[in-house]
DNA sequence: TGAGATAATTTGTATGTACAAGCAATGCTG
DNA sequence: CAGCATTGCTTGTACATACAAATTATCTCA
């Protein structure tokens, strides 16, 4: 009966609140594209990131990702769960290796992202995309302090 | 030793990334700003809004907020559990009211708003963070569908 | 009037991520 | 070399949010 359109302007100029309203739409959507892989879009991309430098270490792996080693651990532990990476423990560091299935996924991971990336180009525009992408991963930066 | 800064450039291209490792930091800059009044961020915008409109819905909450009514249902037994707000049960439909003390911590939340804005808006610039809040809110609204 | 259709809320369960504390390996200084 | 500090990783736990299924209430129409 009311129209609550208008309400919601108090929560609509607040930059938290629409950072994550648009982090969830864009989850569900990366979700969606990844589903074939079997894997959630973050995992995929920390299977990517070992496929593109085998050997690489936790720490470095937590660096790329912008997340708490404590997560990272996490993550490797269902990766190498699911027998698409290994272990090896080197003193107090671990590094990072893709078995052969692991390496495998690496084209239907590429084809999930490629299928991410026009979906949201198809309802955004490509170049505002980009434009956005830019804008949000220079506000990240600075944030991230 | 390896110049990894530019490596991530793979990962910074991607919408979903940079929106999420953007959402990680400014949630945690709210939960810092909102720490004063006991409340997570959005368990204090829900309040807000009961607070606002006595007699909300929890429908209308869940739309207002952009979540599920089921993430609605958790945050309304957690408000009720501090003593903040009260179910009223119509039916199939819940009313929701604050009590004295969910009405008297609004000066307190609207303070911890507050803080976060500047606090953004310190690094980010005030016209940039409100520009760049009107830019996400529109792609979040048509990702949304 | 009464039976299925729809709507509002709740419950069970799962996932992603974080923080704090712990442990084990390494490095540093006297 | 001994002892302490630091680093890298793991574990326990917690929280926000979601989805699917269940529950209850309301609506519709023959």
């Amino acid at each position: 009966m009311e129209k609550n359109n208008v309400d919601n302007c108090i929560l609509d100029n607040c930059l938290y609140f629409t950072v994550n309203k648009l982090s969830r739409a864009i989850t569900r959507m990366a979700e969606d594209s990844f589903k074939k892989t079997g894997l959630s879009p973050t995992h995929a991309f920390c299977l990517m990131l070992v496929n593109n430098k085998p050997g690489i270490s936790q720490s470095e792996l937590a660096e790329q990702l912008h997340m708490m080693p404590s997560t990272i651990t996490r993550f490797i532990d269902k990766l190498v769960m699911k027998g698409l990476i290994e272990r090896k423990a080197e003193g107090k560091r671990s590094f990072i290796f893709p078995t052969d299935d692991g390496e495998n996924t690496q084209q239907e991971i590429r084809a999930a992202w490629k299928d991410l990336f026009q979906t949201y180009s198809a309802i955004l525009g490509e170049e505002e995309s980009r434009l956005l992408t830019a804008l949000i991963r220079e506000a990240g930066n600075k944030l991230e302090k």
